[in-house]
DNA sequence: CATCAATAGTTGACATGACAATCATTGTCT
DNA sequence: AGACAATGATTGTCATGTCAACTATTGATG
């Protein structure tokens, strides 16, 4: 990163009534992805899915017919175990997902998505797909090549010295996923 | 998959095979805010203390003797009313604030910030404001200044054509809100 | 003054999220 | 084999967040 000239750093401080701007940018990472998860739930509401039950049905249709063990869905959104298997509790209720229990490993359940799964993520995946509707769609690509790359850096900072738990590395099929530790 | 990273940009695409920028913008904001939230929360629960209640606290140490309305207080963290309600039953469990019913209008009921809760504020301010603790003090300042435009700018653009409810000046009390609407 | 809409809070019901504890199975070690 | 630690899920409990419905007041109106 070069230097970048004062003004701008001067237009911001005066605008700002932060203590710091490391404040402010925490505050601004807060609202920005409360503003976006408001976004897109209320896109998903009127189908009746959370965002957490969608983020499963996408995460388990990339899976396929072989399914995915219950905690393997808990490691890819980084959520606890306990509401993995509640997520899963509903969304069976719904039909969108079924379980079995693995006949080599009787501890392990496999959750797969079922066609009416299938069918609810292909009419969603549209309107969410296309940015359009969860807007950013205003920004400037450069912008948001710019953004994501200091939102890495902000991770970073953030997660200093941990042992680094293995990256996941982001499939096709994750929307979003959870910080832990 | 050898694809040498010459360039930044390659770098994370090569691990991140997103369908849009703008998509991976999105995904990147949601997992840098919980990963903010999760560290807040760390930071704040040996204290016992969660980040919403520490942030009710925040505002009602801002609000002094006067107090606030239950509804005021909801109207700042942008939080549905129920939601505030119960969080003041706990808090006032805790002694951290005292629930008046206002003599005017006795609709209202006024909290207010107790000694203890003084003192628990007190206690956790310089943890939290020397953002050391809390990470994004490894960046530079200039790029803190830019991901604060940058994040400004996405939240413009998701929040198109609303009427644009009057923006909350955020005071000095205010820690962190939520986005609605 | 009696009626009623609006306002301020609260309660009820349900979905998450996090932790601790527990159950069933496997794998290991002796 | 028999005891036990480790693993995969699940259940219990508590704090939140949201929506709908309800209570208590206030204020406005005829």
């Amino acid at each position: 990163m070069e230097a970048v000239p004062s003004s701008l750093q001067a237009e911001i401080q005066q605008t700002t009534p932060f203590r710091s701007l490391s404040e402010e940018a925490i505050l601004s990472i807060l609202r920005t992805a409360d503003l976006v998860r408001t976004a897109i739930t209320d896109l998903l509401a009127p189908a009746g899915i959370t965002m957490q039950q969608y983020n499963v049905l996408r995460i388990l249709r990339g899976a396929g017919e072989a399914g995915l063990p219950t905690l393997a869905i808990g490691d890819r959104m980084i959520e606890s175990a306990p509401g993995i298997t509640r997520l899963l509790d509903r969304m069976e209720a719904k039909s969108w997902v079924s379980r079995t229990r693995c006949k080599i490993d009787r501890r392990v359940v496999h959750a797969r998505i079922s066609t009416e799964g299938l069918r609810l993520l292909d009419n969603l995946d549209q309107p969410l797909r296309s940015s359009t509707a969860l807007g950013l769609s205003g920004m400037e690509e450069s912008a948001l090549g710019q953004l994501i790359q200091l939102l890495a850096a902000a991770r970073q900072s953030i997660q200093p010295g941990e042992p680094a738990a293995p990256r996941q590395t982001a499939k096709d099929e994750e929307f979003a996923s959870k910080a832990r530790n």
